[in-house]
DNA sequence: AGCGTATCATTCGTGTACAAACAAATTTGA
DNA sequence: TCAAATTTGTTTGTACACGAATGATACGCT
C-alpha cells in the first residue's frame, strides 16, 4: 500500500545510492539523545533549565563576567543568554552591575541566593550526567565521550 | 582573584568528590554537537528546517498518517508536530484530510510539490550527516553511532 | 446501552535558539 | 586625530519543544 510511494533504491552493489533512512541519520539520533538527557534533567533539577543551570554553573566557576563573555562560555548567542539571564535576574539569582571603564558592558554574577542554589544542585547535576550514561559500560562512556566531543568541535 | 569562588574540590585519591566541570558534562556537550549539525543542515538545506525536513521526509517514507502517529515516527509531541505541520501546510508542501471512520484524526500526506522538494532534498541530506560525521574516521563513525543509539533509547 | 477510559487534535504558557537589524561605546588604523 | 571597524547589549521575528488543560470522538467492558 505504501509501497507505491517513498520507495528508495539500493544498488545490488554494496553501497546505496539514495537510500535514506531517517532515523540512521546523525542528526535525528542526536536530537533523541538530547531529548532523553533533557527528560532526566528535569526530573532531577526542576528548579532551573539546562541552559539556566550552565549559565550559573559557569558563573560559579569563572566569578563576574559580561553578558557576552558568559554566552560564550556556556555557547550561547547573544540574544538567548540574554533571555537566560533576565529570567535569572527576575528570580535573583544572579546581579547586574555596570562594568567601570567600559560603560557598554553589563557585569553579571552570582547573588548568594544564586550561589547557594548552584552548591545545592552541583552534586544532582552529576547524578544527571551519570543516568544519561547509564546505558553505556565505564568503557563505552569514555570512548563515547571522546568521539562526541570530536564531533561538537568540529 | 577568582579562586575564592567556585573552588571544586578534588579528592587526592583518584576520584573527586564534587568536581563538576560544566564543559565535560554529557549534555553540555550533547547540545554543542547539536549546534554544529544545525549549522551544516542549514547552511546545506535552508528551504527546510530539520524538524520540516524530518516530517517530509517521514512521510516519504510511509505514506498518509494522523498527525500524531507522524509526530511520534518523528519523534515530536503532538504540539510540536501540529506547528511543524502547519507551517508545512501553509507552504502546500502536505494536504491534510480528514479521516474516514475516525472523525478525531486528520489524515496528513505529501502534495505534489511536497514530494519533489523531499525527492530533491534527500541527496543534500545525506552530505549533511556526512559533514557531520567528517571529524570522525570511517571507524569511529560507525562506534559513535551505535553508542548515541544506545544512549538515546535508554 | 451506557459508562469510564483512552486517543486525537488544539490551545496556552514558558523557555530556548538563532538571524537580522540597531544604538551606543570603544578600539583600530590610516 | 578622527573616521571606520568592532564589540556589547537590545529588540524583533520565526521556529522548535514540552507540560498542562480542553473538547470531541472512539473504544472496552459490563
Amino acid at each position: 500500500m505504501t509501497a507505491k510511494q517513498g520507495r528508495l533504491r539500493v544498488l545490488a552493489g554494496g553501497k546505496s545510492a539514495d537510500a535514506y533512512d531517517l532515523s540512521e541519520q546523525v542528526g535525528f539520533i542526536l536530537r533523541k539523545a538530547n531529548q532523553r538527557h533533557l527528560a532526566i534533567f528535569a526530573s532531577r533539577i526542576s528548579d532551573l533549565t539546562p541552559p539556566q543551570f550552565a549559565a550559573l554553573a559557569k558563573l560559579y566557576e569563572v566569578g563576574a563576567t559580561s553578558q557576552n563573555q558568559l554566552g560564550q562560555l556556556v555557547a550561547m548567542d547573544a540574544a538567548t543568554i540574554k533571555g537566560v539571564i533576565d529570567r535569572l535576574k527576575a528570580r535573583d539569582l544572579v546581579v547586574l552591575e555596570p562594568h567601570g571603564r567600559d560603560r557598554r558592558r553589563l557585569v553579571v554574577s552570582l547573588s548568594d541566593e544564586g550561589r547557594s542554589l548552584i552548591e545545592t544542585l552541583l552534586p544532582e547535576a552529576l547524578e544527571v550526567s551519570e543516568e544519561t550514561l547509564a546505558p553505556l559500560t565505564p568503557r563505552e562512556t569514555a570512548t563515547f565521550l571522546r568521539l562526541l566531543t570530536k564531533l561538537a568541535e568540529g
